[in-house]
DNA sequence: TAATCATATTAGAATTTTCTAATATCCTTA
DNA sequence: TAAGGATATTAGAAAATTCTAATATGATTA
């Protein structure tokens, strides 16, 4: 596979908004698949889709832990992305705000 | 629309081949349509709806100059951004090659 | 070792995205 | 103002993604 095709797949595992809230959650620390569960509104299966999605694009690593299994962001710097992508996006609403406001 | 969805439309618009291929093309600088359209193997209206989305999730902003659209980055910290997400890809490819290589 | 808890996989329907082809718009120049 | 060049829009078919429901796997405990 490509150097492209594999930044396109790590960038399209996280353009979706279950998807993007769970990397979030893992954003202070590892978490099992259970807490992962608990106020996201879908199903288990579905969770365990979207988790191996993240985790085939190098977004998520996991690791057993006895009946668990622990679920982390496998490198720092997909933290810092994901801030740059808000900075840029908040930038955005706030421009449009001004320009609205006058 | 609230601030996950934006972020998720954000990285959406990345996620597509074509679409990463166009904003790197504008790393460099401002481009037109008609430079766009050189070797990008596909028809015109297609690039076209390519464009439309990037610039709908705030990635390029156009502008007009006589009968030609330029198109560029909106602002200097997506570049960053995809330097950040090759790198974390590159690694990735690398630690792969280590584990089987020995 | 049977039962149970935790997680993963599969199949297929429903939804969304993507592409092509046709057409429209908007600027420039003759 | 007609013609041509540059870009955008639209409709709809084709392809990809997402979700649900059912089932499977794997570890723990009774």
């Amino acid at each position: 596979m490509k150097i492209e095709d594999l930044e396109v797949k790590f960038l399209k595992a996280l353009s979706h908004p279950v998807r993007l809230k769970i990397v979030k959650k893992l954003k202070k620390g590892t978490l099992c698949v259970c807490e992962l569960d608990e106020d996201l509104e879908f199903s288990q299966s579905n969770l365990s889709q979207h988790l191996r999605i993240l985790r085939d694009a190098s977004v998520l690593t996991k690791e057993r832990d006895g009946s668990r299994i622990n679920y982390s962001i496998k490198d720092e710097r997909i933290i810092k992305l994901l801030d740059i992508v808000q900075d840029i996006v908040l930038k955005d609403i706030l421009d449009i705000n001004d320009k609205l406001g006058g």
